[in-house]
DNA sequence: GAGTTTGAAACT
DNA sequence: CAGTTTCAAACTC
């Protein structure tokens, strides 16, 4: 780590500081003053400015969040700190870290601002996650530019602010924790950048999370202010001194923490969701493939760690890995530093912007290779939405829409992150929730192979992997089959393809829309206006349908309590099983087709169904049993169900490992779901577990703080946390009772569903749509009158 | 992939 | 609230 005599120096500075003799030593070093006072402040202001937008625009998709989420809880452990000597540098980053989280952590802060070496061990570990806030961040603020869409940005900050402060670790962030995390994201993202420039010298290995990482970061920085930039490049160049310090820290540190490091950035690639990219880069089979298992332990840990957040042996664990996370940042962002630096050696004036768009041209790079390359900055910039975030993510297809496609995929982490997922969700779960959303499709997207239930990762890289189609490439049956299967228990909604023509995709026709998700590249829509660029139209069309029918957007199967409405309950009687929220109406279907929304729900009928000739396997509405199995159909629909259910399951839990966030989701989502709370589930359906539990609730009331919530891709965002919960309670039905995640993930809006709805909908754990679902919930729930 | 069926959503 | 129309998913071929 740092010499001693640095620390020790630090300390004493910390404690002088007020002192004449502070003052002095102050004047003698010139780097000192302006970290101190003047950074910080600056920095302040910067979060100040950017909090605002994060609030305010719902759009920050739950993805971004989610993004975030997962980023930086492997990011999180770096030590920037340590470095020190920068200890001006570290200590101004830690001052602004501090002041933005004096709130949350005072203590900290305290330490921090008392004795910099002192305070290393906490605030390292903030700073790790807020670098990893930062570096994630800054994607995002590309995402948006890419998305065009100007709303867009501040809630992406805001969105990503919370998404990062839960994964950072803070175990228990509350939703004002997270608002707060956000206020001070802008500055923290300065921070983080410097101190990641200081460690870029001594990246080596993962080129792609750089790449990723950086030319986000960059754009971050050129996008919310030329001057940051500026103050970026010349912090990338001061690096040098630290970047050597961090790279002997490096050495110094085990092996093991550094592959650690790695396998946390991988996952948290993965986990981000959102971020797809980066996770994408990550994920490259080599690195992932060696170190997702690893990864996972040390996701796992770490997440134990800043959950139980003790001091000592959790701060050194953290510590640790936050230092080899970290320095996988570093890595990255060494690789673009040294690139920036040559370029900027060149060109200096321009180096900046230069660099930032190579670094893109890197990442796209990287990205293609997996991806179709567009997607990320270019394409899903995203976006946010959560979808974006799942949502966040999602961010359609082009830019904007990616972005919401990423808050699906947010939901959908890949296959590493399925792997990953189980830790992240602990991570995440710190987060929120998250990505959202929902991030279920990044997952997968990343890694299409992955499960088999691929629905869930067409859905989700529809946008930029494989669309559903390229699932479906395979064999058309199969995919139909698996589409079907997948889809049907719900389909998930981060995985929502619509396919329509004259509703523009306005209209609950449009499972997409109805869903909260903006449309993404998977759709085969037409005149679509469910996109980002239309977010008004959007919203505006949403609150129309709400104010027709305030429940049109929320779940429409609701459960009980109780874990999901298994055929063997009844289905009437049982409040316990889920319900469809208002019941179905079929005639000819019997109620075994997916034409029944409540088949289709994997609920049985009840009462308030008008069926005819009800058969449905999951519970008919006579109250028969759930007959299920027993019936021809019914054994194909519930075998289909239990197909379905259980592919739902496989990708819950898939999506609940992937999940951070995210909506998700997601979804995204991831999502995303996604944000706060939100984003980390979607981007960690990992945290999904938690998220439903936590996350869910937690997010809601953030939003609902926040005040969230207009826009439907606020509701994507939403959607990856939704996603979450529903992650979460698919999880938690999975291995325990949905139960729990419904409760959690409901919030009391959702509650309208005369079932008690207690979760969102179980069938959408089936389906993603029942997630997205549960989500457009949360957005009535946040009035827009 | 095109066409049909189905039932929800939207409209009257 | 009921009836009709519109719509897009689900399904079939």
């Amino acid at each position: 780590m740092d010499t001693p005599d640095r620390n020790q120096i630090s300390a004493t500075l910390s404690k002088f500081e007020d002192s004449p003799v502070f003052n002095y030593i102050n004047s003698l070093s010139p780097i000192k003053p302006v970290k101190s006072v003047p950074i910080s402040q600056t920095f302040n202001s910067l979060s100040f400015s950017s909090p605002p937008s994060v609030f305010t625009s719902p759009h920050v998709s739950c993805l971004k969040e989610s993004r975030f989420l997962r980023r930086h809880i492997p990011v999180a452990t770096s030590k920037p700190k340590v470095s020190s000597e920068d200890v001006n540098k570290v200590h101004t980053s830690e001052e602004t870290l501090a002041d933005s989280t004096r709130a949350h952590h005072n203590p900290s802060k305290l330490q921090e601002n008392t004795g910099k070496g002192i305070s290393v061990g906490d605030a390292s570990v903030e700073l790790s996650s807020e670098h990893i806030k930062f570096s994630v961040e800054q994607p995002q603020a590309l995402n948006y530019n890419n998305c065009g869409s100007p709303g867009y940005d501040p809630p992406l900050c805001g969105d990503e602010d919370n998404t990062l402060l839960e994964l950072p670790g803070e175990a228990a962030p509350g939703a004002g924790y997270v608002q707060e995390k956000c206020k001070t994201d802008s500055v923290e993202g300065e921070v983080h950048l410097q101190e990641i420039c200081q460690m870029e010298p001594k990246s080596e290995g993962s080129d792609c999370y750089w790449d990723s990482l950086i030319p986000d970061g960059l754009d971050m920085l050129i996008f919310n202010s030329p001057g940051e930039a500026e103050a970026l490049k010349g912090l990338m160049h001061k690096p040098s001194d630290s970047s050597k310090r961090l790279s002997d820290f490096m050495s110094l540190l085990p092996l093991s923490t550094i592959h650690n490091g790695r396998k946390m950035h991988i996952v948290d690639s993965v986990a981000s969701g959102s971020e797809h990219e980066i996770g994408d880069h990550c994920s490259e089979p080599t690195i992932t493939a060696t170190n997702t298992d690893q990864t996972q332990d040390n996701l796992a840990n770490v997440a134990l760690v800043t959950s139980n957040s003790n001091e000592n042996a959790n701060d050194q664990l953290v510590s640790v890995t936050h230092r080899a996370i970290r320095r996988r940042c570093l890595d990255f962002e060494m690789v673009n530093v040294q690139r920036k630096n040559t370029d900027d050696n060149s060109n200096p004036g321009s180096s900046a912007s230069e660099s930032d768009e190579r670094n893109v041209a890197n990442d796209k790079q990287l990205l293609p290779a997996k991806r179709n390359g567009n997607f990320q900055r270019g394409i899903l910039p995203g976006i946010g939405l959560h979808l974006n975030a799942l949502a966040a993510l999602k961010e359609y297809k082009g830019i904007q829409i990616e972005s919401l496609s990423s808050g699906r995929q947010l939901s959908l982490p890949s296959s590493t992150s399925l792997q990953i997922s189980t830790s992240l969700q602990i991570s995440t779960f710190q987060e929120h929730q998250h990505l959202a959303l929902v991030p279920v499709s990044s997952e997968r997207e990343l890694d299409p192979s992955d499960n088999g239930l691929l629905p869930a990762e067409d859905c989700s890289q529809p946008s930029v992997y494989m669309t559903g189609e390229d699932f479906n490439m395979n064999s058309p049956r199969k995919k139909k089959q698996v589409q079907r299967k997948v889809e049907t228990p719900g389909e998930t909604e981060g995985c929502k393809r619509c396919n329509c023509k004259k509703s523009k995709c306005l209209k609950l026709y449009c499972e997409c829309f109805a869903a909260g998700v903006y449309c993404i590249e998977p759709c085969s829509c037409q005149d679509c206006f469910n996109k980002p660029v239309h977010e008004d139209t959007v919203l505006q069309t949403r609150k129309q349908i709400e104010s027709r029918n305030p429940l049109a957007f929320a779940p429409k199967v609701i459960r009980n309590s109780d874990s999901v409405p298994e055929i063997g309950d009844d289905p009437n009687k049982t409040p316990a099983s889920a319900r469809h929220k208002r019941g179905c109406n079929c005639k000819k279907s019997s109620c075994l087709k997916k034409y029944c929304e409540c088949y289709q729900g994997g609920v049985g009928c009840s009462i308030s169904c008008r069926c005819e000739g009800c058969k449905n396997a999951f519970g008919r509405k006579d109250g028969s049993a759930p007959v299920g199995i027993e019936t021809e159909p019914e054994e194909t629909e519930a075998s289909g169900k239990g197909v379905a259910q259980k592919a739902l399951q496989k990708t819950e839990i898939q999506s609940t490992e992937d999940h951070p966030d995210s909506a998700t989701v997601s979804t995204p989502l991831r999502l995303s779901r996604p944000l706060l709370p939100l984003p980390f589930s979607s981007k960690g359906k990992p945290p999904r577990s938690f998220v439903t539990t936590i996350s869910g609730s937690a997010l809601f009331a953030t939003s609902q703080k926040l005040g969230k919530p207009n826009s439907l891709w606020s509701q994507s965002k939403h959607f990856q946390t939704v996603p979450d919960d529903e992650m979460s309670d698919i999880l938690l039905g999975d291995t325990s009772p949905i139960t729990c995640i419904k409760t959690s993930s409901p919030n009391g809006k959702r509650i309208s569903s005369p079932n008690c709805d207690l979760g969102s909908s179980p069938s959408r754990r089936g389906g993603r749509k029942l997630i997205l679902q549960s989500i457009p919930s949360f957005p009535s729930l946040t009035p827009h009158p």
